[in-house]
DNA sequence: ATAGGGTTAG
C-alpha cells in the first residue's frame, strides 16, 4: 500500500504495468481484496491486469478469487488471453469444480485457444483432478509436441486417481518419445511405483536420479522414502531419509508409516519421538501413521498418549481413521471393553461404519461372538446395502457354530442381490505387473501356474500346512469355497512369483487389496520361505 | 512493460 501511495504521488498511478505488478504482488502476499480494489479503481483496467490477477490468485491457492477475476474479464467484455484460461482451469481443478471447468474449457475452445499447449495442459489437470481420466487422456493425446509438464500432468493424473499402472505406462511412453524427464516426473512416477509396488522401476528411477546427479529436493526425497517404505525396503527408505538435507512433515510421516506398515512399531514410535524433539510439527496424517503403528505393535500406552497429545498439544481434530486405529489398537490387544468404552466416550458423534468394522475385527480375533453379532447388526443397520457387513456377520455366526444363522444371512443376501466384490493381488516381475483375482484363469501361463500351485500346496501340506477353513467367505457356494481357499489371489501371485524365479532366493513381493487376507498372507510367506530354503 | 501448465505422506 505504501508502494502504491508512492506511485500515485510520483505521478505513475496511472501506469498500467506498474499497477499490474503491484496488484499481482498484493495477491501473492495474500491481499486479494486489496488487489480487487486496485483493479476496480484503475480507469483503464485491462485484460492483462485481470488475467495476471487470476493467475496470481490461482497460484496462491485462492481458486475462488481466481474465478472472480475471470468473471470480471467476462463481465467487462475484455479480450481473453490463454493466461486467463490456464488460471481459471487451475482454479477449477483445485476446487474439483467440473461443471465450471467444462464451461471454461468450452469458452477457451470458442475463443480459439483449443490448441494452446498451456491451456490444454491445464485442462488435462482439470479433468484428472475431477476424476475424468478418459477425458484428460483424450486431451493429452491431442496435444501436439507435448512438453515435459504435459507428460507429468498425465502421469500424476493417473497416479492420483489410483491408476498407478497407467501412470507407469505413460512414464514408459514418455521415455519412448524421448522427452527428458525432470524432478516432477520422477516424483509422480515414484509415487506410482509406491502405489503399485513396482520396485524394479522405482530402483531404475533412483539410479537415474543418482547418475544424473539430480538435486534431491524435499519432494523428490520424500517420494524416494515413500517408494522404498511402501515397497517394504524400510532400511533403504531410512538411508534416503538420513541422507536428505531437508525433511518436512511428509518425509517424516512417510518414514514413520513405512515402519508401521511393515511391523516395526517400535521404530515408528522412536522416530515419532525424534520428530517431536527435533522435527517438523506432526499433522493429522502423521497421527494416522503413528496410531496405526501402535495398533500393529500392541503399543497401547504409546497410542493412548499419542491420541491424547494429538488433540491437546497439537489441536488436531481426530477423524474416522484415527478412531479406527484406536479401536483396532485396543481390540488387537484384547482390550475389548476399553475399545467399546473408547467408542462410547471418545467419539463425539455417531461412530461411522469404519469404527464398527474395526470393533468387529477385534471381536472376531478374540472370539467374543455375542458382542460381535451385536456390532455386526449395528453395522448392517448403518449400511444395509453394503454386502461386506453381512459377510462379516455370517462369518461370526459360522465361527460360533450357528450354521442356521449363516444360512439366514446368506439367503437375505441372495434375495437382495448383494454381492461382495472380489479383491486382487499384483506381482511385479521383470518390470511387468501381473494381476490375479481369486480363481483367475486369464493369465497366459494359467496352466503352468495352477500346476505349480498344486505342487506347492502338496509340498507344504507335507510340511504341516493346514488351511484355516473357518474364516472363509461364507457367501460362497461349497465348491467355490474350496477354490477360494486353494486359489485365492495372493496364492496365485505367489505361485507365479516362485515359479518364475525358481532357484533364486530373492524375496517376492505381492500387493493385495484384501486386508482380511493379510494374516493368512503372513503365514504364507513364512511357509514359502521355509519351502524355498529347505 | 507486465504473466503461463505439473510435484510427496493415510
Amino acid at each position: 500500500m505504501e508502494a502504491h501511495a508512492r506511485l500515485v504521488v510520483a505521478g505513475h498511478g496511472g501506469s498500467l504495468p506498474l499497477v499490474t505488478k503491484l496488484a499481482t504482488l498484493a495477491v501473492a502476499a495474500g491481499a486479494a481484496p486489496y488487489a480487487h480494489l486496485l483493479a476496480a479503481s484503475h480507469p483503464a483496467c485491462d485484460s492483462f491486469l485481470l488475467s495476471s490477477l487470476a493467475r496470481a490468485a490461482a497460484h496462491r491457492g485462492l481458486p475462488g478469487e481466481a474465478i472472480a477475476f475471470y468473471g470480471r474479464l467476462l463481465a467487462a467484455a475484455l479480450p481473453f488471453s490463454s493466461f486467463a484460461f490456464t488460471a481459471a482451469a487451475k482454479a477449477c481443478a483445485d476446487l474439483s469444480a467440473l461443471r465450471t471447468g467444462m464451461a471454461v474449457h468450452a469458452h477457451s475452445v470458442l475463443l480459439g485457444f483449443g490448441s494452446d499447449r498451456f491451456v490444454q495442459t491445464a485442462l488435462v489437470v482439470l479433468y484428472s483432478k475431477c476424476g475424468q481420466l478418459p477425458v484428460a487422456r483424450k486431451l493429452f493425446d491431442a496435444i501436439r509436441d507435448r512438453s515435459v509438464v504435459a507428460w507429468n500432468a498425465m502421469i500424476s493424473g493417473y497416479e492420483q486417481n489410483g491408476l498407478a499402472e497407467r501412470a507407469i505406462e505413460v512414464y514408459r511412453e514418455m521415455q519412448v518419445a524421448q522427452v527428458v524427464p525432470d524432478s516432477a516426473t520422477f516424483v509422480a512416477t515414484l509415487s506410482a511405483c509406491a502405489q503399485a509396488g513396482a520396485l524394479d522401476l522405482g530402483r531404475e528411477v533412483e539410479r537415474r536420479i543418482v547418475s544424473d546427479q539430480m538435486d534431491v529436493s524435499v519432494f523428490l526425497g520424500s517420494a524416494l522414502v515413500n517408494m522404498y517404505a511402501r515397497c517394504g525396503l524400510v532400511s533403504k527408505a531410512r538411508d534416503w531419509f538420513d541422507r536428505l538435507q531437508e525433511r518436512n512433515v511428509v518425509t517424516w510421516t512417510s518414514m514413520i508409516a513405512g515402519y508401521g506398515m511393515h511391523g516395526h512399531g517400535r521404530e515408528a514410535i522412536k522416530l515419532f519421538h525424534l520428530m517431536r524433539r527435533e522435527g517438523p510439527t506432526p499433522n493429522d496424517v502423521t497421527f494416522v501413521a503413528v496410531l496405526a503403528a501402535c495398533a500393529h505393535a500392541g503399543l497401547v500406552n504409546e497410542g493412548r498418549n499419542a491420541f491424547d497429545s494429538m488433540k491437546r498439544v497439537y489441536g488436531l481434530v481426530p477423524r474416522a481413521e484415527h478412531y479406527c486405529s484406536m479401536v483396532d489398537m485396543y481390540g488387537r490387544a484384547g482390550l475389548l471393553d476399553d475399545a467399546m468404552q473408547f467408542i462410547r466416550d471418545s467419539i463425539p458423534e455417531e461412530p461411522g461404519p469404519e469404527v464398527w468394522t474395526a470393533m468387529l475385527g477385534a471381536c472376531k480375533m478374540h472370539k467374543n461372538f455375542n458382542l460381535g453379532v451385536e456390532v455386526a447388526e449395528r453395522l448392517i443397520a448403518l449400511e444395509p446395502e453394503n454386502p461386506s457387513h453381512r459377510v462379516l456377520l455370517s462369518n461370526i455366526y459360522a465361527l460360533s457354530g450357528k450354521m442356521n444363522h449363516v444360512e439366514k444371512v446368506r439367503n437375505v443376501m441372495i434375495k437382495r442381490r448383494l454381492k461382495k466384490q472380489i479383491g486382487y493381488s499384483l506381482i511385479e516381475l521383470g518390470g511387468t505387473s501381473h494381476l490375479f483375482r481369486m480363481g483367475e484363469k486369464s493369465h497366459q501361463q494359467t496352466r503352468e501356474i495352477y500346476r505349480y500351485l498344486e505342487e506347492l500346496i502338496h509340498r507344504i501340506s507335507d510340511a504341516g500346512y493346514v488351511p484355516e477353513t473357518d474364516s472363509v467367505l461364507h457367501e460362497l457356494e461349497e465348491e467355490e469355497r474350496e477354490v477360494a481357499l486353494r486359489y485365492h489371489s495372493e496364492k496365485l501371485a505367489v505361485a507365479y512369483g516362485l515359479m518364475m524365479s525358481s532357484g533364486s532366493t530373492a524375496p517376492i513381493r505381492v500387493q493385495t487389496t484384501l486386508n482380511s487376507m493379510q494374516k493368512l498372507w503372513k503365514r504364507y510367506i513364512l511357509i514359502t520361505y521355509l519351502y524355498v530354503h529347505e
